[in-house]
DNA sequence: ATCGAAAATTTCGATGTCGAAATATTAGAC
DNA sequence: GTCTAATATTTCGACATCGAAATTTTCGAT
């Protein structure tokens, strides 16, 4: 009678490197596999999520970005794409798609005008504050499995891995 | 004159959100967000790395996954595709590439006709014997911003969180 | 033995992303 | 002032993924 399963999906990859190359350090795998599969996990839990909703999680990724920005809620093409982590032609695509539902507006930068300005229309306004909470809500539940303190410690991880990596804020030091 | 850029990506978004709502506790975020972020900085790092051998990501997941499996070198494509986290459709995909390029076989499983057994060839099982070190080595210069004892702690709470989010073993208690 | 449900893979159509090329605008050199 | 290089966005073609439907095989009940 085979105990309980015992770990995680990875603890059983890294068994299974130390049997076939016991050679290796793969203590990297183990941490950087570890990562990319909780992120994969999050994902789809966020996309449940926001699924009983009607909204996609690129959507509100869009959305809070204008969002959190203030308002009077307009940031410019290229500032979401950078922030979504997307491709600009990415970009032209969500937004064309969150016009067309009403929630957000498209136009040319007047003082700019090779630069393209998208803002939250009153509808993308409320429906954001409306996700916000809920969406807040989730990823707390999501996190349960941690306590205050071990949440704490592991931000200041993720924030160490993320400067390390050269992650930066958006504008350099706008103000 | 503006200090030095100080903090990660998410500090500035964070500092956003206390300004636009400072009701909402969003500290949830400060973990999620940073967890995608650095796995998105990382998928790309690793993207980058690989195509200097000629291979994408999803190509050394695969022949990893047989791989480690050990002699002989042999996965059935359900296992391949959860392993890998896709859907069968995609693993099917991919399997149809990497036959073309030589890396691994597809055959019918003799003794259950409804499955299909990939196998690494020779050809396969070289190439991944030289990405692997290559590959190790790449992602402990990834982590290097993290001390040693940090890595540890980041890899005990990653452990936790997978395991609360309901992370398993691919075959519960196989041995 | 036979029939129907369950399981594993492949096919199909739709979708979202990327990189590169095209387009439009601004800034700088002279 | 004009011409060229740089910047910002959109368009285009290719590609990888997904979910659902189709196909093939196995298992169980009777």
């Amino acid at each position: 009678m085979a105990a309980t399963p015992t770990g995680d999906g990875v603890d059983a990859i890294i068994r299974q490197w130390r049997q076939v190359r016991p050679d290796l350090d793969c203590s990297p795998m183990a941490v950087i596999g570890r990562l990319s599969r909780a992120s994969r996990l999050l994902e789809r839990a966020l996309k449940e999520h926001f699924a009983q909703y009607g909204v996609e999680p690129w959507e509100f990724d869009v959305l809070a970005t204008l969002y959190r920005s203030g308002p009077p809620y307009t940031v410019s093409a290229g500032e979401l794409s950078a922030a979504a982590m997307v491709s600009s032609a990415a970009l032209t695509n969500r937004v064309d798609r969150l016009v067309d539902k009403g929630l957000v507006d498209r136009e040319v930068d007047p003082t700019h005008r090779r630069r393209v300005l998208i803002s939250l229309t009153d509808a993308g306004i409320r429906a954001t504050d409306d996700l916000v909470e809920h969406h807040l809500a989730n990823e707390e539940r999501l996190l349960r499995g941690l306590a205050p303190t071990e949440r704490k410690q592991f931000e200041r991880l993720l924030r160490t891995l993320l400067i390390s990596l050269g992650d930066q804020p958006q504008t350099p030091t706008t103000n």
